[in-house]
DNA sequence: GGTTGAAAGTGACTTAGCGTCATTTTATAT
DNA sequence: ATATAAAATGACGCTAAGTCACTTTCAACC
């Protein structure tokens, strides 16, 4: 049985030699024997061991607890998973939220367009949350929501702007296909069908936000992203042409 | 006006005592003043900011970040929040990956209710991952060649890209107001400190994108975002005005 | 004014998973 | 034998505090 020595387990495995040692320093995998001077010698059953060790932190489980599973030969898995399960849902639900809140945030930061938009927001924040003495988590996220509801409208449809930046970006990158060609209007189609999306055609205010998206002052009055002249322009050309064509 | 005691802002705000010990020492929030015998006395302008502290933690932002928030007066809300946002999203992902693993083995575990179901499972990863190359740093110079595809380009899931975005925006936006003002020269900061982020400032060749970045056939050679040649002499008047600053 | 107990202070250690030096020792090739 | 690569150990850094241990100050009561 061939031993191997640190460097090549690394490049075998992809696991750095600082890790490598640290696992052993941690007894989460030893090496099979050292030499005379201390080098540390591994065997495949090390090398299986550790990829093992690899695959459950990509599920998220912590070193320790991939050290106890390990360590028993009988580990009640499905618990262990499901315990996992549940924990990384939550984990995924706080994103969610923290998410949820960004994008509303956003979308007030960049529609009113002033630093002091959000600290407004802040202000709020404090002045409600000044009257509730004690400490609970759960309770942040309540008021942080209500909080966020007294925003404008325009914002509770959380609008993506960032496929609008996006979706601008493409039309000014392939401007000079022309504003007939399909590219194009694959562009401008997906954009109607986001407005539509985002602001579900009944709001006549939202027709009005797209107009202004049209007009060259959007970026002065409005502070959203600045498009240049040229892209407006080109854009209310493939718009009509896309207008006359269905 | 008043003076809180450190206890007292704990009971009003649910701030632990040692936090706040804490934010004081990493000079986040610094009581207005002490007694003789060095107690901390906070006013309401600090309980105030406290708040903003905890508001912007519940939307994941982290304690260096908000110092750097709090601390400038003119604060690029956007970039930051957009940036925010894309690593969020990216966590989310991460976590949705996790998540899918988990169901997989789970299924598994259950259905056959037998521990070497999920033994076996492993054992296919590592193979697997064995065909995966390993890590190498030489070869990071081969990797760092695709690093032009992660330039500034339009494509909605790219973090980085984002903040870039956002960057140049503002300063188009606020181009009017001259290279010298420290609103521009905020974002300045911000595009230099994002550079050496993202690549890290060591390469000669990454310090040559920069420089990419400021021609103007930019665009034309590397499809990058397109940027005004008016933006673009600006940002290097502005970055020449930081430079010599520092 | 002295004592006392509560509250405040500081400092050090802990968490996870390594990265990144700095320094010294071992293994290997010539 | 020596040069050099690669290995070893040790220490510090990162987040955002929690926890412990020990010392000092505050406020009140006798």
């Amino acid at each position: 049985m061939k031993l191997l020595h640190i460097n090549e387990v690394k490049k075998i495995s992809g696991v750095s030699v600082r890790t490598l040692r640290y696992y052993d320093q941690m007894n989460l995998l030893k090496p099979i024997s050292k030499t005379e001077g201390g080098h540390r010698l591994y065997s495949s059953i090390e090398l299986k061991k550790l990829q093992q060790i690899q695959f459950l932190k990509t599920i998220g489980f912590q070193l320790k607890e991939i050290k106890k599973m390990l360590d028993s030969e009988e580990w009640d898995w499905s618990s262990s998973l499901m315990k996992q399960l549940s924990y990384v849902k939550a984990q995924k639900d706080d994103l969610t939220e923290i998410e949820f809140n960004l994008r509303e945030l956003i979308n007030g930061v960049v529609i009113d367009g002033e630093d002091f938009r959000i600290k407004k927001l802040m202000d709020l924040y404090s002045k409600k949350s000044r009257n509730i003495p004690p400490y609970d988590k759960a309770d942040l996220r309540i008021r942080n929501a209500e909080v966020l509801n007294k925003l404008p409208k325009m914002s509770s449809t959380d609008a993506d702007s960032l496929e609008w930046i996006a979706l601008i970006g493409q039309l000014n990158k392939h401007m000079k296909l022309g504003y007939s060609h399909s590219r194009i209007q694959n562009i401008i189609r997906r954009m109607d069908e986001k407005r539509l999306e985002d602001y579900g055609g009944e709001d006549d205010f939202l027709d009005e936000l797209w107009k202004i998206r049209m007009s060259p002052q959007a970026s002065d009055n409005y502070n959203l992203y600045p498009i240049d002249q040229k892209v407006l322009d080109f854009m209310q050309q493939a718009y009509n042409h896309y207008l006359e064509k269905i």
